[in-house]
DNA sequence: TAAAAATACTCCATAGGTATTTTAT
DNA sequence: ATAAAATACCTATGGAGTATTTTTA
């Protein structure tokens, strides 16, 4: 039997201490107070007789042990989880999402999936951060983000990535600027008018100018824009021929606010991926990953 | 994060009640009293806010719920045990092995894994049950028991049956009965003498049978005996030829106390499993299964 | 009515919180 | 000197045990 040797509590606050990288901030996150945090972990330290961690007044570094057990510890509590889950009560899971998505996303079907993922888990607080996809992986390599919704390809291989849905970009316009058939257009008669694209270092913008460069097309109209919401403004407002994810602005071309624009040259689409290292998460991030992957689907119809 | 909603304490006390059949039991085998594992189910029950079992007097029978619930709650605690194990305090895990072997383990390599398994596990009280392979059989498909040591083949399917070595049988016999050469001796030679062997229900002794009304050979002088060690014992004294597994004389054949005599017929071997219901017990059990492979394979050299 | 779980009640251990001290940078 | 963990101390919750009642087969 288990008698009081180890409880989840303690296991809770050993791996909340290493992922806060204190206990002060673990204690925070947990609900609780710093003395309780050291007490629950020289608790386990002493009915294991083992030193989980050295900690000096400013740093918490895990002995050999304790880099095994926290694997173990993390296996408990996942499945733990995975309890609560099985009980139908995945309210009861409190915890937080830091969750980190491109802006495509945002503009898309980022709602609905909140809405789902609150659904499911009401007590768990969503920390959302938009951003290029390069900043994202960043802060996922990092630890700062539990999941990232972002566009491959990655310089950092970290778990599981879930390939999403592939965004195909199209050139769209207002429809007066594109005329009334929205017939095809070459290239080099686009981009003589303003061209909107979205910021000067997405992988997009980097192949229009690089086709541009060989084919000797003149790059002076275009206009490199941070924010995708603003490129679709400006399009509907007639500034110029943009080139988005048709997923974007699938709306407006519904409600004919704006059209496609037929032409010989597209960039490589958009893969996205759902990523995440199921080594460090909590059980509920793999879960939010597979309604990423429902919703976007959905979306798509 | 988990607050106080479940502990691995409630967690032990649901599946020990389940395994035990009853509070009471449960208690007595957790090392407390009945009221305790009331106090521990119901409050896991008004934390979930789930009925995991419905108890008349003298009976407690899971709801569906529970059922799925015990499924996680092994998990859990397999997990727990596996923390443990990380920590190398597997002296730690307090339980107690069901073990039911034959009686041919039992006389051969059963106290070199019992003495190996009480090294790794010393707070695991061992439970031994030596009988047929077929009665053993039966208390591992009523859950009397944790893990078999024996011989196949199966009526039931139970899990994992991890193959061990396979004993061949040898007709064995004291020298001065055997000859000096003990040289080849045909069946028909053999049977005019007292033949022993072990049981009237083991499969050796009716293939024996079979082939004796095959060849129309008088089975009058078949000694059964329900104790292997027995038959050993009869055969060193010389009362007749013996059909024993190898292994079970090895020493007194490197004695020189009896020598193997060489014939036309042999039963086939037996084939020895380690047997356990996986998605039942704790995970020291398969720990263990483990060893009796490895000490199977020591004993044989 | 007999066996088993639930309840009532007491007691003690210990988990949690506040205030303070220690320690290392 | 500062930031963080450890320690001391007090309080209160709740877990554990004993005795008893309730329940149902």
């Amino acid at each position: 039997m288990i008698k009081s040797r180890i409880t989840l509590k303690q296991l809770e606050a050993f791996v909340g201490v290493v992922d806060m990288g204190s206990f002060r901030k673990a204690a925070a996150i947990l609900g609780t107070t710093q003395p309780n945090i050291s007490s629950r972990i020289s608790s386990l330290e002493e009915n294991l007789g083992v030193i989980l961690m050295h900690r000096d007044a400013g740093s918490v570094r895990l002995t050999e042990k304790g880099k095994a057990l926290l694997v173990s510890a993390r296996q408990v509590l996942w499945n733990a989880e995975a309890f609560l889950e099985a009980a139908e009560r995945r309210d009861l899971v409190e915890d937080r999402l830091r969750l980190g998505v491109t802006e495509l996303i945002a503009c898309t079907w980022l709602h609905a999936f909140l809405r789902r993922f609150r659904e499911v888990y009401p007590s768990v607080g969503v920390e959302l951060e938009v951003g290029l996809s390069s900043e994202i992986e960043k802060k996922l390599a990092t630890g700062q983000i539990d999941l990232a919704l972002q566009i491959g390809p990655f310089d950092y291989d970290i778990g599981s990535a879930l390939p999403l849905r592939t965004y195909r970009y199209a050139w769209i316009a207002a429809p007066e600027l594109a005329g009334d058939n929205a017939g095809h257009r070459p290239m080099t008669a686009l981009l003589k008018s303003p061209v909107l694209t979205h910021g000067r270092h997405t992988l997009a913008t980097r192949e229009l100018a690089k086709f541009a460069e060989a084919g000797n097309l003149a790059t002076d109209q275009i206009v490199y824009s941070s924010s995708l919401a603003s490129c679709v403004q400006m399009a509907i407002d007639g500034v110029g021929f943009a080139l988005l994810p048709a997923a974007l602005v699938r709306d407006q071309l519904k409600a004919g606010n704006l059209v496609e624009v037929a032409t010989d040259w597209l960039p490589t689409a958009l893969e996205f991926h759902a990523r995440f290292d199921e080594s460090r998460v909590p059980r509920f991030v793999s879960v939010a990953a597979g309604y990423a992957i429902e919703t976007a689907d959905a979306w798509d119809e």
